[in-house]
DNA sequence: CAAATATGAAGAAAATTTTCTCTAAAAACA
DNA sequence: TGTTTTTAGAGAAAATTTTCTTCATATTTG
C-alpha cells in the first residue's frame, strides 16, 4: 500500500459524484477522456487517480460506471460505519448535524457536545447534547472514531485533547486553528479561512493577469 | 506579480491567527523559527511564505509583528470591503450568515436567496431572503462581487449561471460539485466531501504505516 | 478479415512545491 | 572590540504532482 496523494483523495468524491449521475442516467461503460472533459481535468489524471483505487479499465471501453464507484467507495472505506462526535453546537455544529448526506459517507453523528448549560440535555435535529466534559469516557465506552470539531478557536485545543483521551482516530477540525496530536491520530483541517484566503488573493491575481493580456 | 503558490494562500491566514494572538500577549518581534515552531511548520516555508506579502525581516531580530499582520491582511485583500450574496438560505447558508467574524476579512453578507417560497421575505440573522430569480440584477445594481454558493449540488451550476450573469466575480462553493464559468470569475470550492475523503483514507493509510513499522 | 481508431497502462518529462545549504547581517556577550 | 550565535535571504536540491509520450489492446468499420 502505498501512500495516495492527498489532490487524488480530493478529487475522487468529484469522480464519484460524477459517475453516480451517470448510473441514475443509465450509463453503464464511460472513459477516463469522458470523465475528464465532465470535470474539466486531465484524462491521464483521471486514469492516475481512478488507479489507485484499483479497478482496471479495458482499452476502446473504458471502466464500468458500477464497479468504478463501488471501487471509490472501497478505497475512501465509505462502505463502512463510523460513528462521531460533535463537538461545538453553535451554528456550524448544528448545520452539520443537520445535514443527513454525512451518512452516505458512512459517518453517524452519535451525540454533540457543548459548554453552554442551556443546550445540555437538549437534541439538535435527533442528536442529544452533552457537556464537553463527558467525551473521553463517552468516546471511549461508544467506540468513537470521529470527532468534528466546530468549537472557537480558543477552544479547539483543549477540546481536541479530550477527544484523544477519549481514543479517537480523527478530528475533522472546522476551528481557524492548527491543532497539535500524536501522529497516529489522523488531523483534517477544513478551514473557512483557508479558502477565503485562497479566493480573495486569486481575485486580484486574476485581475491582474487580465490585465496585463489585454 | 508572479502568482501565489495555493498551499502558501492557505497557510497565509494560519500565521495571521497566530501573529494576532501574539500581539494581543504583547509581543512585538517574532522570529520565522518562532512561527515555524508553534505552527509545527518548517521555518524556510515560513520565510518563503512571508516573502510574498513583500515584508522584510531582519536577522537576528526576526519580523515585527504588526508590520507582518498588516502585511499578510494587505496581500489578501481582506482590508478592503465586499459584499456578498448567500445563495442558498438551508442549515449551511444560516450557519453562514450567523458567523459576523468574516467581516473580519472584509466579507459582507447583504442579502441572501431561496427558492423556499416560505423563506422569501424574511430575514436570517438580519440578512433579508430574496428570490432566486433576483440575483443578477440586484447583484449588478448593489456592484456584489462575491456569491457565496450552499445550495444542493444540482443547483449549483443553475445558481451560478445567475452570479455571474449579475457580473459577480467570485464564487465561493459549497455544493459538492464542480462549476463552469468563464477564467476571469474565481471559483474556489471548499467542499465537505474532499476533505472528508482525506480524513477517511488516511484513517486507513495511518493504520497500516502504524502497523507496518511495528 | 484487415485496417483504423479509441483507450488504458506504464513510464518519462515537466512543473510545482518543499526542504536543504550556504552566506551575510545583526545582536549578544565576553 | 572581537567572537559567537541567531536569523533572514537566496539559491540549489529533493520530493511531489501533473502532464506528456509511447505502446499494446480491444472495438469498430470497411
Amino acid at each position: 500500500m502505498r501512500i495516495t496523494p492527498e489532490p487524488t483523495m480530493r478529487r475522487l468524491p468529484h469522480y464519484l459524484h460524477f459517475l453516480k449521475r451517470q448510473m441514475e442516467n443509465g450509463v453503464e461503460k464511460i472513459s477516463s477522456t469522458i470523465i475528464a472533459q465532465a470535470l474539466s481535468l486531465d484524462s491521464t489524471q483521471v486514469r492516475k487517480d481512478l488507479e489507485y483505487t484499483g479497478v482496471k479499465g479495458k482499452p476502446k471501453t473504458g471502466f464500468f460506471v458500477k464497479e468504478l464507484i463501488n471501487a471509490i467507495l472501497e478505497f475512501l472505506t465509505w462502505t463502512t460505519r463510523r460513528d462521531a462526535f460533535v463537538v461545538g453546537a453553535g451554528n456550524l455544529g448544528s448545520a452539520m448535524l443537520g445535514y443527513n448526506r454525512f451518512r452516505d459517507y458512512g459517518l453517524h453523528f452519535v451525540a454533540a457536545f457543548d459548554s453552554d448549560e442551556s443546550k445540555i440535555g437538549t437534541k439538535i435535529y435527533d442528536t442529544p447534547i452533552f457537556s464537553i466534559d463527558k467525551i473521553p469516557s463517552m468516546a471511549q465506552q461508544m467506540q468513537i472514531t470521529v470527532g468534528v470539531l466546530t468549537v472557537p478557536a480558543q477552544a479547539a485545543q483543549e477540546v481536541a485533547d479530550l477527544l484523544i483521551k477519549g481514543g479517537i482516530k480523527a478530528i475533522w477540525n472546522f476551528a481557524p486553528t492548527y491543532i497539535k496530536a500524536p501522529k497516529e491520530v489522523v488531523i483534517e483541517n477544513h478551514q473557512f479561512t483557508e479558502s477565503l484566503a485562497a479566493l480573495t488573493r486569486k481575485m486580484v491575481e486574476v485581475d491582474f493577469h487580465l490585465l496585463k493580456k489585454e
